[in-house]
DNA sequence: CCGCATCCGTAACGATACTG
DNA sequence: CAGTATCGTTACGGATGCGG
């Protein structure tokens, strides 16, 4: 299946781009303590980013947010609630009833996060339907030369 | 190891939070389609974002991303590069030269998702430190309670 | 009610070798 | 140079059951 043939077919632009080129490893990050990396991980994993965005309107219990956060299993919320609090981004209240009770809410910097957070919801709302329709158009390009 | 003791060692604010809460499934997108998570999944997975953030300072050639991208194998490359062109967030043009030069540039929505992954950058920039030293004292918190 | 422990299947990832 | 193919390992994530 070759795609050699693919993108070439309109005029193209100048070979080289004479800019420097940024490398990633000759800055401070190399990677294992890249502060990027830190906060993409949390973004990337399944769930914390929809954690982060029901706490939004308010503290929550743990079961609140199992039942707002549709099929999260009981592990991954605790571990997404876990892997949270301990980056300070939410805070945990034990009240000792019983049975117990426990809520959770944005910290400081946890709301902080809301606003950059939100501005990439926001891109990804304007433009998922160009999205779409770009993967129709590259699926339909590498089956017609298959 | 009993957690039950952390979290309630200050004052507590009121148990019950009256905001209504924020249903996802409840909304038009109840997950298989949904627009965030489209996005999310991109920025998550470990290389996709570099490689944006390094073409942002214009076209690359593979081995030069390969290189610019320190550890990234030619294998999560070439993958991270088909899932961008599928999106359609760059363009990839083919010199037909021996051997053969591909080059790799931002498309104008690649550019535009800059400005609000910036701005996470930036977020992650300004708070590691922050976020570094919330880790140390949840290890020391959760150590000294055996 | 909250959440940890265990088991287990899958998918992501890295390393290596090979092709046009 | 720019990939593809294959393999082995590791990490993620779901299901279930137990404990405070």
């Amino acid at each position: 299946m070759s795609r050699l043939q693919k993108g070439n077919l309109h005029p193209v632009p100048a070979p080289a781009a004479p800019t420097p080129i940024q490398r990633w490893d000759s800055m401070g990050f190399s990677f294992s303590n890249c502060p990027v990396r830190d906060v993409l991980d949390h973004i990337g994993d399944k769930w914390t980013t929809l954690v982060l965005l029901t706490l939004q309107t308010g503290a929550r219990r743990f079961n609140e947010l199992q039942r707002a956060v549709p099929d999260i299993s009981k592990r991954m919320l605790t571990q997404s609630l876990r892997s949270l609090e301990r980056d300070g981004l939410i805070t945990r209240h034990v009240f000792p009833t019983k049975p117990p009770a426990v809520e959770y809410r944005l910290s400081q910097m946890g709301e902080s996060i809301l606003m950059p957070l939100g501005a990439l919801v926001t891109w990804a709302e304007r433009h998922h339907e160009q999205i779409r329709v770009a993967r129709q158009q590259f699926e339909q390009a590498t089956d017609t030369l298959g």
